[in-house]
DNA sequence: TTCCAATGTAATCATTGAAATGACAGCCGG
DNA sequence: CCGGCTGTCATTTCAATGATTACATTGGAA
């Protein structure tokens, strides 16, 4: 399986707001538009977002808007926030090994440190990335455009 | 999402093959037992391992064996073998960002490098762990035992 | 104060993939 | 040739993703 495209649209999303943020209202309707699907998809991911605190969205007049400085949101935080899986877990147990098999009652002792390891691999490489390190991405590709 | 159980349903097996392979007849009923599922289910995986070459399966009298040292099998040879994704992928991508937008036309620039990064993080450090580590592990447990 | 744009959210629906299961043809050693 | 085992197909159940419609709610602006 693969990582859902929420977390993309995710990162699309704080691109989109720091790009535009002084020269359009940034809704839900225009981040539908540049990301190419619904507006409710955003919308739903914008709350996820919001119920990790890493921005605030203004009701009524609309608005969004990180909570703290671009180079303090990695990669890892918006994964976080945007992968709804309990306990965080990227590997998925077959749940019923049999505790009569000597193998089947050891597996999950003998497996268990190792996927974490894999995983921890992951996420510390998630932490390095920040979304300050997409708007200097940006910045860069806009310059070479004009 | 979450990496699907097959993985450590593949990892299961060939401990399984290696613990009971002078003890027992391991074939694909004996194996769901010990894992807990359905022979077929069984039968598919070993299908996916023999397509990638990791081991032989006898018909008519049945037998599993790897074709390789078990040193020389790493998880993420395994892991290659079972999952199923062309192009292997860790991350999904929206697919239908605007390219009217300068960030939507962006953004896969912006992204493929770092994400690709994450993903070579996780397999780099799947690499690390080989069937003979399951193999040292599970008879360390079994001394345990004893 | 009313209007209205924008968000929050519930309810569907189509699609996809995982996993379980039953059925059966094909293979092969004894 | 028989019996056990694999290869494979078809079907079903279940969960998650993503798209979409609908509507109540919020709160700034006219």
């Amino acid at each position: 399986m693969q990582i859902s495209s929420r977390f993309t649209v995710a990162l699309h999303i704080f691109t989109c707001v720091d790009t535009f943020k002084d020269e359009y209202k940034v809704t839900s309707d225009f981040l539908a538009e540049s990301i190419g699907t619904n507006p409710v998809i955003i919308r739903k991911i914008l709350t996820q977002l919001q119920g990790a605190g890493l921005i605030k969205v203004a009701r009524g007049t609309g608005g969004i808007s990180p909570t703290r400085e671009l180079s303090e949101i990695s990669f890892y935080d918006v994964y976080r926030a945007i992968e709804p899986v309990e306990g965080g877990d990227l590997f998925r147990f077959h749940e019923h090994p049999n505790p009569q098999c000597p193998v089947g009652r050891s597996i999950h002792a003998l497996l268990d440190d190792k996927l974490k390891d894999i995983q921890a691999a992951m996420e510390d490489e998630m932490k390095k990335y920040t979304i300050a390190d997409l708007r200097a991405g940006m910045q860069g590709i806009l310059a070479e455009e004009a």
